[in-house]
DNA sequence: GTTAAAGCGGATGTCAACATCCACTTTAGA
DNA sequence: TCTAAAGTGGATGTTGACATCCGCTTTAAC
């Protein structure tokens, strides 16, 4: 039901937050969370045109997260590529019930708004701090464990 | 989030609910719920492979429910024509935390949970019966609020 | 048994999502 | 200032969702 843009999206930020505040190229944020590259690339750069992450030309360069995980919840990331529409009147077109909803979009209304709702209240930094068995995102060495910051070689 | 083609499901078997256990026409659902017929037929022909609905050729025929209101539940449309997938292991994957899904699938998995849940716990009857200012699916004139099954002329 | 109603199946058309490729620009560092 | 690293934008290809059309089959009623 989630569409593969928003997967390789939220995979791309997670990936980065885990590695926050240090840039990463798309090179390494395709290795690691195995998106296409070509196509992280456009998504990428999607995500930098609704202000998520930044992106820096040039030697040296890459891509870094806008704000810090904590204040980025998982529905800023989906809405920035696909957003999540609300059903907020008939879709039949007819006005005889006004802002009303009949029963049936009442109920779909309501399954979008409890996606919407949990995806809002958590934030990147919820997803990476949650005690669990699996880092996020499988083999990728978080900086997270380590001690200080690192550059990667 | 829902594709249009679980959309346009959902309109006809609520609309034949409400009619129950009446046949209706593809011509007569398709007035009714506002779909193209021609698409509509495909989507009707995809229920009833799916035991949804059946139907019946020649004059007088038409496509009823299988089961009763009460017995279909919203999910089991879903399904039929775009199953909810859960995700069971790392869409990454990499086999190294088995059965654990990362926190990153974890949530998204738990949404995917929430939307399956609600769909399940809701039968065409309850859609059908709940209190509300408006029928399910605007200005179809409903056989539920009259005395006995009428035959349309 | 003829006819008209009604659903079925296959062929076709269109468009957006997913995906790739490449020429171009920016930029750090030798 | 030259070069190699790195992101950008545009063009292109592929596939499935959405949609339509049409000839065929089934069937009730006369």
């Amino acid at each position: 039901m989630f569409s593969q843009t928003v997967e390789y999206a939220l995979r791309a930020v997670v990936y980065l937050a885990d590695q926050a505040p240090e840039a990463r190229t798309t090179d390494q944020i395709s290795e690691a969370t195995q998106v296409p590259k070509p196509y992280l690339s456009k998504v990428l750069q999607n995500l930098g045109r609704s202000d998520i992450v930044r992106s820096q030309r040039g030697v040296g360069g890459g891509v870094t997260l806008v704000k810090t995980p904590a204040e980025l919840t998982i529905l800023d990331v989906v809405d920035a590529v696909e957003p999540i529409v609300r059903i907020e009147t008939c879709p039949l077109g007819l006005k005889s019930h006004g802002k009303h909803l009949c029963p049936l979009h009442r109920r779909m209304d309501d399954a979008l708004a409890m996606v919407q709702s949990a995806f809002q209240k958590t934030t990147l930094a919820e997803v990476l701090a949650e005690p669990s068995s699996s880092t996020p995102l499988c083999d990728v060495p978080s900086l997270r464990s380590r001690k200080g910051p690192t550059r990667r070689k």
